[in-house]
DNA sequence: ATCAACTTTTTGTGATCACAAAACAAGTTT
DNA sequence: AAACTTGTTTTGTGATCACAAAAAGTTGAT
């Protein structure tokens, strides 16, 4: 798919980032360049712009003291995220509605089913990749650069703290809303597949916020 | 106001976006990074770090020659841009309501009053400032920073064009939104407040929409 | 004149170095 | 024990260098 063999940055970037959507790196902890690079096998510069990008995609913040880490979250900060995602992710779902066909749908189908195996096998981060590649399988398809790299930034802020409130997935019990939202897309159906992201959205982030510890 | 003194990666970072905001850097212009380095007299290294930033907030967009420039924009990123401000700017301009007091809604006043003697004056970056001015000033109050981050990325973004767009604003007659919005503050009318700023937004993108060129 | 092939220059990339500020760790004093 | 010094280490910052790829410029053939 990708012509070019990516820069040492782009790949350091990318790492970076899977690293803090699905949990790897947790809130607080300290961030160091050079660790960081020596980590993974590069010099200090292409590791110093990736991090100043996701500083900027909010996935990092640097303070006073000019170091890095994941940010905290707090219940202030959570409800701002949650909110910018009932306005921006429904949205984008619906722009991506038409442009998803019969394939589309089986892929999400398929991705659905890898996710409850997740669930059952207690696997964290299995369950948070198929959660992450229902949503965004289904925004690319709006073809909305603009709205998607806003809806990135805010997964971005929020994938770290929702592996820390998901240790184990046991206790969870949720309905299964991925799968309502296919049905309203097989039946084309609008206002139920609207609604169901967002109800999708809206249990999710209820259920981190009262799974809450220390927010 | 800021304790500690800037670093050159923050000074470069901040004039650049001011020159990509209020439309000192045209879209499709190329931008060399030893070019801006000269002409702002600092090593690369900071200015390096200063584009990367920008093209995370995508301000600035990267080729696939690796070569950088502003973007140019389409109809369909124009129409992007459109929906994700009026999803978020009114309902951040909400949020800012409850914190502004009378200090707040005299500043407002005077900042668009400054705005208005810009238009007289044809001085369109004057005008530019003076609109930013006015919109940030009430969405600041709204202490949200996760909003705030996002509306900043689309303003970067239709900033340049807007410019390219306003050569002159002699031509411009367009009730001042601005205004009834600053009577609906002063009244605490939540609704007229959010159709004030609803409406100037779409005054102002549908004004650029049908003035464009290329577009 | 037009286009191709070659040469030169420019540009982004990644590594390395010097430096100052911050964090750390003992050791000392109160 | 707690708080303050002092010396050491770690860390981010900014500049510089070498290198490869891309642009630009030049020459030559058709």
């Amino acid at each position: 798919m990708q012509s070019s063999p990516l820069t040492v940055n782009e790949s350091t970037y990318r790492a970076l980032r899977e690293k803090i959507l699905f949990g790897d790196m947790l809130p607080g902890r300290p961030v160091t360049l050079r660790g960081l690079a020596e980590s993974l096998n590069v010099s200090p510069t292409p590791i110093r712009e990736s991090v100043r990008r996701l500083i900027a995609e909010r996935a990092l913040t640097m303070h006073d003291n000019r170091r890095v880490s994941i940010p905290v979250m707090t219940a202030k900060r959570f409800q701002e995220i949650r909110l910018a995602r009932l306005l921006l992710e429904p949205e984008l779902a619906c722009l991506a509605m038409s442009s998803i066909d019969q394939a589309g749908i089986n892929e999400l189908i398929e991705i659905d089913l890898k996710t409850d195996k997740a669930v059952e096998n207690d696997d964290v981060e299995g369950y948070m990749r198929g959660n992450y590649d229902f949503h965004f399988t289904i925004y690319r398809h709006a073809s909305s650069d603009v709205l998607l790299s806003l809806v990135d930034s805010l997964w971005l802020q929020f994938g770290p703290y929702m592996r820390q409130v998901y240790n184990h997935l046991d206790s969870i019990t949720l309905d299964d809303k991925h799968r309502v939202a296919t049905r309203a897309l097989k039946n084309n159906d609008v206002i139920a597949f609207k609604n169901a992201i967002m109800e999708d959205l809206q249990q999710g982030m209820t259920y981190i916020d009262a799974s809450n510890s220390d927010l």
